[in-house]
DNA sequence: TATTAGCACTACCCCCTAATGAGTGCTAAT
DNA sequence: ATTAGCACTCATTAGGGGGTAGTGCTAATA
């Protein structure tokens, strides 16, 4: 901690505001720790820096830092570590995503609708791709089901108490599912009841499905009209929540080799993390709320398991809606800058390659 | 080594068997290391075995077992721990796999019936289950599509140049892909070219069907009927092998975090033969060929990556077919007799609920 | 007044050493 | 055939010293 000598001093603290140098300062032991993940010291700094200060002159900046809650030291003689608030500054400090060099753009692409694979597949090859890209690990949340709207319900009578029902939404999520019914339907029958219930609510939001047939429920008048009555029956079963794996995981591993991770422990909460989902869907979602690229550094998360680790999250979207987002786990320490570009680049890439094969 | 001091001397080895006392020491040195991981010495088993011997005719014996490969030491002063070898030993003179305990079969039962899911559900919740119940990573392979016979096939049209098609198995496998076309068909057409195929291939084996298929290709007389040569022709679309994620994976973390790897730089090939796949699924694929529990050890694994580690896998099946293997990937040195029961027993339970929605 | 050189101080890290102890192999006695 | 005894090996641990990268403070300097 550096003494005040005189009432007039201010050290870097002007307003609650850095100035310049100490910016410059911070911003440069952050990035070197990025690189190097190893305690700042005022000697290598001053070599490393653009401006010319000598060591001292930097010892003083620090010594403010810290007072600042910017920079910790593991023990007394050591360098100095950023903490999540520096990140914090850092980050705001970058402006929008940098662009992405030309030869990691062109290890981007998505090649599974070429294969006729649906959404689940290009969302796996788009996570896959990340991880390999940020050697971190990525996760994607999968279309809401309350957001897509309906292109088509198919009933297939698959057995004499069974019916398969086949869910296609505009975004071209596919999703099938097995009711159980106690009466036989006939497949002209469970056809009739498809094509009402397609004719009623296409291109209508599954969460609107289903209070309007919650609604028809209640309502008495249906009871007697049988196709109807049916239809109301079925599509309430058809159209009950149920969604398997709501996110895709990859490049968990990475994080056990990370370097970043000086010891195991430390990442021991986050693959439990990974193991209960919610936490990390919960951000997801709310990364979903506003366009871009969003950041979530250590501290700042809600749940304990996450605050060692910073999340960079994208949303993707079809012409239409907002699906989903994909983002990166990874260490409070990782290179924000180039990551924060790849996933902003990767999350564009999957939005075009799923608005391509969209049916709207 | 021991020096042999007469012409009479015959030491543990008796025609290449081991004598009884020796099976005895092999297998106490085994339980031991199995549990605590670390080089046994003779004083240790001196003290925990059964017989009454004292360490100096223990490590007579040990020096004999290390001779015959069964033992090795770390360094000159050391204990001996097991080899791959005595691995072989120690599983083959265990009999058929002991009964799981109350308390754990209790643990093993799958709810993801009740809840409509399919196949895929089942395997991912079994799969995940073996993982927790053993603490390290398990695998399991989805039914192979050469093998499923067709239980029904549908064509659903989504828009102009793209047609659904829905696959679904006598096992309950649901398969959906999306295939392109050139010129558009009405729904009514694509209903007549699914009965058609319907009525032709139901319970034949994909593969069989495409081999059929294929055959009509080649055969001129289809050219000349409208509907034959559509069907044929989309039929070979819809059939093409598509295999996404012919297997399921969980608790890959377990190994990282377990005691037996000391350094993690051992388990890197294992994770990596997880990435690549193939070589696991070999395993699992060889594992149908014969009923029951298969253990491979360490070095008897083709794969070099996989010669770190020990597979104990079983088949599961419907009333009718073989339809894939479960396994756990663990180290060398995991607690066989129970990794065996609790495969086992989960197999047994994964076969039932299969069976009981498959529709024969 | 802001910067810097100088200096005392701190604590980790690395290397060396010595002591410890678990384990072995061999031999001779039982 | 078994075991007690003994010399020997070698990993592991603890302790000590030198080196080093870092700090905070003070006084000199521009």
């Amino acid at each position: 901690m550096r003494k005040k000598t005189g009432t007039g001093k201010k050290g870097v603290l002007e307003n609650l505001v850095l100035n310049e140098r100490a910016q410059l300062v911070l911003q440069s032991i952050i990035e070197n720790y990025i690189q190097s993940s190893e305690p700042i010291g005022s000697r290598t700094l001053s070599k490393s820096i653009a401006a010319t200060l000598s060591p001292a002159t930097i010892r003083n900046i620090m010594s403010d830092l810290a007072e600042l809650g910017y920079l910790i030291q593991t023990h007394t003689s050591a360098g100095r570590v950023p903490t999540d608030k520096a990140y914090r500054f850092y980050v705001n400090s970058l402006s929008s995503p940098t662009s992405v060099p030309e030869q990691i753009k062109q290890k981007i692409s998505l090649t599974s609708t070429e294969q006729g694979l649906q959404v689940e597949g290009i969302l796996a090859e788009a996570v896959r791709l990340l991880a390999d890209l940020t050697k971190f690990a990525c996760v994607v949340s999968t279309p809401k089901a309350s957001v897509s709207r309906l292109q088509r319900i198919e009933l297939i009578k698959i057995s004499e108490d069974r019916i398969l029902v086949i869910l296609v939404t505009k975004a071209g999520v596919v999703r099938d599912k097995i009711i159980f019914v106690k009466e036989s339907h006939s497949q002209e029958f469970l056809n009739s009841v498809a094509a009402f219930l397609n004719d009623e609510f296409e291109d209508h939001s599954m969460q609107e499905i289903r209070e309007q047939i919650h609604q028809s429920l209640v309502d008495d008048r249906n009871r007697y009209h049988d196709l109807l009555a049916h239809a109301v029956r079925l599509g309430k079963k058809a159209f009950e929540l149920n969604n398997p794996g709501e996110m895709l995981i990859d490049g968990q591993m990475n994080l056990l080799l990370d370097s970043h991770f000086h010891e195991q422990s430390s990442v021991r909460p986050i693959i439990d993390a990974f193991d209960q989902k919610n936490a990390i869907l919960k951000i997801l979602d709310d990364s979903m709320k506003h366009q871009g690229v969003h950041i979530f550094i250590g501290i700042e998360n809600n749940s304990k398991q996450l605050q060692g680790c910073s999340l960079i999250t994208a949303s993707y979207h079809n012409k239409q809606n907002v699906l989903g987002s994909i983002g990166v786990v990874g260490p409070t320490s990782m290179d924000y800058k180039s990551i924060i570009s790849m996933v902003d680049y990767t999350a564009k890439i999957l939005s075009k390659t799923i608005t391509e094969q969209s049916y709207d």
